[in-house]
DNA sequence: TAAATAGTTTATTAATTATTAAACAATTGA
DNA sequence: TCAATTGTTTAATAATTAATAAACTATTTA
């Protein structure tokens, strides 16, 4: 069962964060993982196509907003909510929230 | 002379102001603008030719990041802080202080 | 009035990104 | 073991966006 890559803390980037959330439906993943913690990706099935929405989480952790593991078949999403934090204070809150 | 259209502080979208500050010109200028205040155009011609940053300046115009004035043949814009902030509290301080 | 200035807009081409379907891989259950 | 499940990846096409040059507008200065 191969892994996935997460970008470590200090090589996230802000211009890729914004680009990946500045897409409706990556946005919509990222505010119902804020709210609700860990998901699997079939709660999601409801944004897309699966090929497409499997895109998208790979968008979401390449820039290092979300962590992605792997049981059985499934695979299971989180917020980097604290690292994000950490490196950029205040602004994922700022973004998840905004109406 | 022409005016320029500004969206209204209620017709921002979160998704389209992400979206302008993911590009590293649009955010150089933006940053530009919070630590200076208000700069002409010419303040900004080491960051790309005219033409394309009158494209740039755009896009920052219409998402409702940016004010253009114009005076004579000179355009001068402002960020739009307070009203950001007022829209979407203390996300454009986390974005223009993310290092 | 003519030329220069400061920037915008249009039109074109190049480059990116999104979306879909189909093939694939790993795991689980019959 | 065979089929079904749960996604991921590849490959193709469609759609967006970026960058440039050239034309344009309005203003100012000579």
């Amino acid at each position: 069962m191969r892994e996935f890559f997460h970008p470590d803390l200090n090589d996230i980037k802000v211009e890729q964060v914004l680009y990946a959330l500045s897409d409706p439906t990556r946005l919509a993943i990222v505010k119902r993982l804020y709210e609700s913690g860990e998901q699997s990706c079939a709660r999601f099935e409801d944004l897309g196509k699966k090929s497409n929405l499997s895109h998208h989480y790979r968008t979401l952790r390449e820039c290092g907003l979300i962590y992605i593991r792997r049981d059985g078949r499934h695979s299971y999403m989180t917020l980097r909510q604290e690292e994000m934090n950490q490196r950029f204070p205040g602004f994922l809150e700022s973004v998840v929230k905004a109406q």
